[in-house]
DNA sequence: TTTTACTTGAGTAATTTACTGGGTTTTGTC
DNA sequence: GACAAAACCCAGTAAATTACTCAAGTAAAA
């Protein structure tokens, strides 16, 4: 699991498309002049996001993208991994043949940490992000997160 | 908060700290040594976690470095915080001008993944990672940050 | 059939990462 | 005091990644 600008910028894409996308596609031009990200580069963060079956395209006129399934459904981890191929963390390339126990002892409690944060992000919809936007704006987006993680 | 190999190699060479150094200090060729990582690397990372004082250095022959504090003070997110400087995330840098205020909740929502991420690395101190190493190997460190996750 | 907009791919500048190689100090040891 | 082992310091740099540009498509709607 990797963190990084580029999951960042997924994230804040699909975010855009699910407040934005009643239905209706949304072209990448428009999600590229709301959230300041380089048309280009979208085209290419959509491409494995399509690739991995979190959206789907309109061609055309009128056209753009849409989630492609329920906001309850499409997970932050999800997007993360779509466009972040993930790394061997460890050096022996999971074959056990390190000098001694330890190396890959050391390299593997780091693979956990990242699956518990992979585990957490796992657990965070488009939805959950979404919810009570503008309903009340004394309730801010640390909250949501907040009750998600003592639920 | 950044997730990246190097965050992961700092993590790791405290690791070996740790594990090493029962009250002797313990060389950088050591851990180089040991985790594969290159000599003049980890003089780069051990400067900015000796700035952080997160280990202490001991100079001439013998000498090498020693974690500054008891590994039950020492936390995964402190490491990662010492080496990888943090990033602004938000367009307006906090500032609220963005054109929209939607623009921003996007940025801000991922300031909260990231703080959520952030306060359970700060959970995980070296002496979790390093409690009940070899006492029983089918306890595997999967295991162990399972339960602190769990708690 | 023309326009709109997605699609694909090649290329590229900027940045970061990981590392190399040269030093200099400090300090214990012979 | 010579010597070696280590931290410390710094300039450079190759490789990788990131973020982006450009150009030539293709599909679909009007």
């Amino acid at each position: 699991m990797k963190l990084t600008t580029r999951g960042r910028y997924a994230v804040t894409a699909m975010l855009d498309l699910a407040i934005h996308g009643d239905g209706q596609p949304v072209s990448l031009a428009d999600i590229s002049g709301r959230q300041e990200i380089s048309l280009s580069y979208l085209e290419q963060l959509f491409a494995k996001l399509r690739r991995e079956a979190l959206v789907s395209s309109v061609r055309g006129p009128g056209g753009g993208y849409r989630l492609s399934r329920d906001q309850a459904a499409i997970f932050v981890a999800q997007i993360i991994d779509a466009v972040d191929e993930s790394v061997d963390v460890t050096n022996c390339h999971g074959a056990g043949n390190c000098h001694h126990g330890e190396v890959c002892l050391t390299h593997h409690l780091w693979q956990d940490l990242s699956d518990q944060i992979h585990a957490f992000l796992s657990r965070i919809s488009l939805a959950d992000l979404v919810a009570r936007r503008g309903s009340n704006p004394q309730y801010t987006a640390r909250d949501a997160v907040q009750e998600l993680v003592l639920q």
